[in-house]
DNA sequence: TATTGTTATACTCTATAACTATA
DNA sequence: TATAGTTATAGAGTATAACAATA
């Protein structure tokens, strides 16, 4: 194609799909982190939000668990959340040690936001697709999500780096 | 373990590209250190080295604005691919401030030995996709890098987040 | 006086451990 | 005794500032 000037960069190079997708993700997630700032929140606090808005009355516990966090970390970012009142913290009636994670009225409102803006972005991210394209590279994505176990929908930036790659089968129910 | 059995992931959502993206970029960019922390080495360093075989003789200030990152941060990078014989830096006899950056014999080894890892995380990240498909996803993702104004071959995660992201054209050479 | 590379310092983020209150 | 949530502590990582040598 069309060579660039001189510059410092290097010439055009075979770059895997691996780095591309490395490289392209971390460009978006900047975005992403740039967009919602304004917002009051980051990454980590959407991400919660999404989570909960499919799994209303989840605990602490077992949202740390889904997200592979250490508990002790996702303590602080519900409280950013509960302090914004985008979340409660329910008392349970049955257990008294646990609390049930909902979404607020104004939770809701945020990530309604959020969606809006993740849209914006689809837009200008895959300015250079068409909509063919972006529909085919959405599909392939979603089975490199489905085929490498990723779970679907929770973001691999709150785990642990211990073990989280393919290798091998077993998944040993990290306890 | 009742908790845990109700298997709390959510059904099929429509989630855009720009989650994907960054979803599965997340997951690869975790893989790759993984594989690569064998060899002693962090993704930074891995980074580095592939710029250093594209712009070899390159300053440390040079390094640095094509990274996007500040100078302090990367002397302590270069310390380790120094330690571990992978760069020299060579005096420069026309400015006595400066160091060129060259990769040593032991740095293109080791380089070598990323790329074959490389390969191999493409097979496997790529497992679920056909030959054709794969080129097809190389060759949006390297059209997405173009449109997006990220510079081939260098990752974002260098980048100090100030404004790197799309919004405006202007790209003020950040001095 | 400005610039390159380096060191020093402060600040943020996260992992681990200790604690409480329930069970 | 074990578990849910929290707090405390410490370690890693990074941005900023200050510095010495050279231009």
């Amino acid at each position: 194609m069309s060579r660039r000037s001189a510059k410092t960069t290097s010439k055009a190079q075979p770059f895997g799909v691996p780095f591309l997708l490395s490289q392209v993700g971390a460009h978006v997630a900047g975005c992403f982190a740039e967009r919602i700032a304004p917002l009051g929140l980051r990454p980590y606090h959407a991400g919660i939000l999404g989570v909960l808005s499919h799994n209303a009355g989840i605990t602490q516990q077992a949202l740390s668990d889904l997200l592979g966090m250490f508990p002790s970390r996702l303590v602080g970012l519900l409280d950013d959340l509960g302090k914004a009142n985008l979340i409660e913290r329910r008392a349970s009636p049955s257990d008294r040690r646990t609390y049930a994670l909902h979404l607020t009225k104004g939770g809701r409102d945020a990530l309604a936001k959020i969606g809006k803006l993740a849209t914006q972005m689809q837009e200008d991210i895959c300015a250079a697709l068409s909509e063919k394209e972006r529909a085919a590279l959405a599909d392939m994505l979603n089975r490199i999500v489905d085929q490498q176990k990723i779970t679907p929908g929770v973001h691999p930036g709150y785990r642990r780096m211990d073990g989280a790659c393919g290798e091998e089968e077993s998944r040993p129910a990290k306890r």
